[in-house]
Parts: C-alpha cells; structure tokens; sequence
DNA sequence: ACAACTTTCAATGGCTCATCGATTGCGGAC
DNA sequence: GTCCGCAATCGATGAGCCATTGAAAGTTGT
C-alpha cells in the first residue's frame, strides 16, 4: 500500500473521527482529496520542488506531521496528483479498438497526450526524475509508460505494413513521439510561468495548450506520412473527434 | 561575477598558496577544474540532485565548506560543467555565414544540438529547472538560448520564404526543436541509467547518441520539407559535414 | 465506564546547503 | 630577518526540510 485511503467521504460534517484539528477546522469531504488538492495548486503555483511538506500542510489545513498520515513520502503526494488526471491508458482503451486508421489513431493519441501533460499540476519530468529514483515506489507509472510505448509501436508497425507510414523504426518513432510530448509541455509550462511581461529568461510567443497539441501531432504525423498531403484531410477527421 | 576564477594552471607543483590541505593533497592544475571534473563525473553517474556538495568535496580532495570559496552555491557548480561544451552559438557562429541552405543547416545544428545535450554531464531539464527559479544567476543561459532560438526563428523564415520549407510559424517551429532535443536527450540519459538488463522502469531499444542526434534531425526536417523526398539529399550533404 | 480505533499533534533527529571566523603557509616590503 | 597582507583551506555552526515516534484527543462499540 503506497499510503492510506479515505473512507467514501460522507457529504455530511459529522464530527470526523480522531483527534481534532488544532486549527478547528474541519474537512469537507475526504481529507486526503483536499490534500491532494491544495498540493495541485501549490505544484502548479511554484514546481514541486519548491513546495514543502509546511506548505501542504498549511493549505490543507493540518500540521506538517500529519500529512504523513496519508502519505509516507513527499513523492506520493505528487503521484496523487497526477494520479487524479492521469489517463492516457483510459484513452487508449477507449480509442483502441473502435475503426479509423492508425495513422489516426497516433494523431488522436499524440494531441490528446500533450494536452493532458499540459494540463497537469507540474511539469511531468519532475515525476520522472523521482520515478526514476524509487522504481519500486513508481512501479505503475512506470508499467503505464510501457503500454503507451508499446502501443505506439503497434500503431506504427500497423501504418508501415499499410504502406500508410514512411518505413521507420517503431521503437524510435515510439521514443520521440513521447518526449516530443513532454518537450512541448515543458514549453508550455515555462510560459505560463514568466508572463508575456516577463523581464528575463527565455522569450516565445505565448501559445494555448490546444495549439501546441495540435502542432504536435501534425508535426510528428507529416513526418510519418508516405504522402505529407494526407495531413489534411486527418486532421479533419480529427477535428470531429473532439478527445479532451 | 558568480565564482571565483582560478590563476592560469601552472602545470608545476610548486606548493600552491594559501593553507594546505587536511588531506595533504595538492591540486593539479587549476582546483576550480578539478572541481567542476570532478562534480561532472558525479552528476553523470547519479543526477545533480543525488549528489551532496560533501560528495564533490570529497572526490575533489577539500572539505565540503571549502567548494564554497570556489563556487557561492551548489546549482554554480552545475552551471560550470555545463559551461565545459555548452558550445551551440560556437557552433551557430562556425556555419552561420558559410554557404549552404538554411534546411541543411537546420539539420547541422538539429543534430549537433542534440548530440551535445546528450554529451552533457547531466539531464539539461536539472539545469532549466534551477535557471527558472534564479533568473539572476543563470543570465547568460537564458541569453543563450534567447540566441539559439532566435537564430532557428530566422532560419525557418528564410526557408520558408524559399519554398523549401512548408508555410508555418517559425517561432512555433523553433519551440518545437528545441523541445524534441531536450526529449531526446532525456530518453538517451534514460537507458544510460537502466542498462539493458533493468527489471525496473521503462525499456526499450538502447540506441547510440549518433543515431538518436541523426534521427531528431531526419524527422524534424521531414516535416518541414515541402518536398519531403528532399531529405536524402540533406541527409548526404549533412554526413560531409561531420560536425562534432 | 472502559477498551479499541482513527486521526491529529508536538517533539525530535538527521541530512544538506550555506555562512563565519579562524588558521596555515607563501611572498613582498622594509 | 621580520612583519604584513593575501590565497586557500578548515572546523564549527545555523537554518530549513523530510521523516519518525510516541502521546493525545476525539468517536464508537461493549
């Protein structure tokens, strides 16, 4: 067990169990969601390396000690978070059997995977680089990342063998396509961060997280494609799809 | 200035100045190059966060409150082994004026971007990550960087203004470059760490830094191509270069 | 009334980065 | 020679953060 349930969170404010708080406050509904919640919002605010368990603590309302109650680590604090909103499998399940090329398939699952990156607490190489540390701790993430991959490879080898896809390595078109994913969103992060009127650091042209989705897939799908001009018409069909 | 600088090495052994050493050792050449070696080394085998400025001091012969004579903070020591081959804008400069179409020299500093990041002591993303909270400290960097993508910005437009590139926006393209390099780069550091036989994390094909530099580059330029059949071509000229 | 359980707290330890003033040896001024 | 200043290092110390531990404060069931 990687750290404590909540029970189902009973709508009600029927005096909680245990000690009471020593701020008089009460959790709303499961003290571990509002945990999970208040450190979202602080990741996002400053990155998760500058937040502390004091931190959390105070916005959720509890001492520094007793957030590990619910959580043995500071690192699973932030596996909550992405955990809440981390589906791209949940995706793959739903898009995968259903009809449409593969090429289509990867446009969908390239634009659906930076959105969904863009759109969590913190920037997802934080993650990985404690995953990295504490494989054990991380098993599942590490487990997902691998179905992706090897999914991607399916889909490629698919197109190839259609003759829809320039012949290509699989497994390399798998590996860049993923850190073509979570390259962008680093961008994407790093604007929100210093404003358009940010006086220092590096300057772009601020970007909507959609925009960025869609640049990338198309990127990466004309760079595939036997017939670059097969493009548009994908990404019409594309935009009838509407994954979000 | 952000650290001390070292006297110009006196290859000799003429008892350097001020107090010797606890360990009676003697520096070399310059202690600060000892220094940053020494911490490179380190980096590359655990990650700057794994490594304690102990650590460094210890594998550089001094106590550990002596590096700071040499560098004010632990992210300056980091900034020094980046600084030994953070060589992009020499590269820029070397080919900038020479002949050649802006595509292939897109594809020479795709590549040779990539092959340096993936020749540096350690993850960039550790690097970009202190530089976004110290703006101040880390200027020079975000200038760097500022020129690299500045310097893409103009060649994408110029391309384009060709006809050899697509129509797109060169400032979202250059985003796009400098992401997927720093993706690719963080893949190769990936498999570096987890050999062949890891039972944990993510797996897949180990490839060579050559490959993935070359690849990066090939795809990237795919997809701007308007003729992507043009490639090959890019491709044989690139292989004469041999930048490195 | 009492025992068991849940949740919280205060106190504390250990590790790391960073600072400070003291210390050691060299070289030049006189 | 002796003394002063400088360069480079050291040891001691403090502050901040993660994590552990045992006690405490409620509720629920018997």
């Amino acid at each position: 067990m990687a750290s404590r349930q909540s029970p189902p969170a009973s709508e009600e404010l029927p005096r909680p169990l245990g000690r009471p708080r020593a701020t008089g406050g009460v959790p709303i509904g499961s003290p571990r969601d509002e945990i999970v919640a208040a450190a979202g919002r602080l990741f996002a605010d400053r990155g998760y390396a500058q937040v502390t368990m004091s931190d959390i603590a105070r916005a959720a309302g509890l001492q520094q000690s007793s957030l590990y109650y619910w959580f043995r680590k500071k690192e699973l604090v932030l596996q909550a978070t992405f955990a809440v909103n981390r589906v791209p499998l949940e995706f793959i399940n739903r898009i995968g059997a259903r009809s449409g090329s593969p090429a289509l398939k990867l446009y969908r699952l390239v634009r659906f995977d930076t959105l969904q990156l863009c759109r969590s607490p913190c920037d997802v190489n934080e993650l990985e680089r404690l995953a990295e540390g504490q494989p054990d701790l991380f098993a599942t993430f590490w487990e997902d990342r691998q179905r992706l991959h090897d999914w991607i490879v399916t889909l490629v080898g698919a197109a190839i063998e259609e003759g829809q896809f320039v012949p290509c390595d699989p497994d390399l078109v798998a590996l860049s396509l993923l850190s073509f994913d979570e390259g962008i969103q680093k961008r994407f992060r790093h604007q929100l961060q210093h404003g358009p009127d940010g006086a220092n650091a590096f300057r772009h042209q601020p970007r909507a997280a959609e925009e960025l989705a869609e640049f990338a897939a198309g990127t990466m799908l004309r760079a595939l494609l036997k017939r670059p001009g097969d493009l548009a018409r994908l990404q019409r069909q594309a935009a009838t799809c509407g994954d979000d």
